[in-house]
DNA sequence: TCTCACACCTTTGAAGTGG
DNA sequence: CCACTTCAAAGGTGTGAGA
């Protein structure tokens, strides 16, 4: 009971590369923190791309968006819907460090984006995404040929590629809610190792 | 983000300058000349002795992260 | 609900040693 | 020069208190 890990849009197929632990993690309804100085996602994006121009240059950006117009609340067992949806901050993305490269480099490796920040901090001077606590989002890869970027880079423009993963769809906390999401953070988390009680775990597993 | 901090800690730490100005070198040329690599060094406050072994240590990340690339093709 | 200081880890990378 | 090691600094975890 997996959701697909490829997704194709105009002959450049995208490839989840941790899609597993995705789908482990989405089955338990997903949580990533906010933190006023900003809090890197668990799992992470990290994806396999094929079908690009070798010689082309490409920009790959990120963004995060509503998937819905709700407020939620979890009630102890679920998510539910709680009132209306504080409206979306627009214009944070993150353009992976590496870009501008070529279709070749990027096709080479996975390409990972575990830097990317979460804030709850409308006010944040450090360019990370902004997103509103209990809400619903869901990450997007864009990816956007160098030569038809401008300064300001569009999204939607031609040329624009975009993909999503409804498995990485999560929701938006300041504390966790869901105990079983906390303990598959510090199960697979390395940096949460501290925090692994059972000297045996079974699930030995990298990001 | 960087400050040139130094103290008398036994690693030191170098400023996002210094560090851009040897990642910019090390991409024209992967080995540094020794007149280069003394002209480098006092531009950016450092021994010569420590660029040389940035220089090495880069070459050794360089290829191990090179390494990694084979296996996937 | 949210924020902040911890304690406890990892990763990073300059410097050490030997070949 | 390379290979490998050494070992603190830097920085990412969830916690649990107190707003």
């Amino acid at each position: 009971i997996c959701l697909p890990a490829d997704c194709t849009v105009g002959g450049i197929t995208v490839t989840l590369d941790n899609n597993s632990m995705w789908n482990e993690f989405y089955h338990r309804s997903t949580e990533m923190i906010l933190t006023k100085q900003g809090r890197r996602m668990f799992p992470y994006c990290r994806y396999w791309i094929t079908g690009l121009d070798s010689n082309m240059k490409y920009i790959l950006v990120m963004d995060i968006s509503p998937v819905d117009n709700h407020r939620y609340k979890w009630n102890g067992r679920w998510w539910e819907p709680s009132g209306k949806a504080e409206p979306h901050v627009l214009g944070r993305v993150f353009i992976h460090p590496e870009s501008p490269s070529t279709g070749h480099y990027w096709m080479h490796q996975p390409v990972s984006f575990y830097k990317l920040k979460l804030t709850n901090n409308t006010l944040d001077q450090e360019g990370h995404i902004i997103l509103h606590s209990m809400h619903r989002y869901l990450p997007r890869l864009h990816l956007v040929p160098a030569e038809k970027a401008t300064e300001v880079i569009q999204l939607n423009g031609p040329g624009v590629h975009t993909f999503t993963f409804p498995q990485t769809e999560f929701f938006a906390v300041t504390a966790y809610q869901n105990i079983q999401i906390t303990q598959l953070k510090i199960d697979y988390n390395p940096f949460a190792k501290g925090f692994r009680d059972d000297g045996l775990n079974s699930k030995p597993q990298r990001d | 983000r960087g400050k040139p901090r130094r103290g008398m800690l036994r690693r030191a730490v170098f400023s996002d300058v210094q560090r851009k100005a040897l990642e910019k070198m090390f991409q024209k040329q992967k080995y540094i000349s020794k007149p280069d690599r003394k002209k480098l060094a006092s531009k950016l406050g450092l021994k010569d002795s420590q660029v040389k072994i940035w220089f090495q240590n880069r070459r050794m990340k360089w290829r191990n992260s090179k390494e990694r690339e084979l296996l996937s093709s």
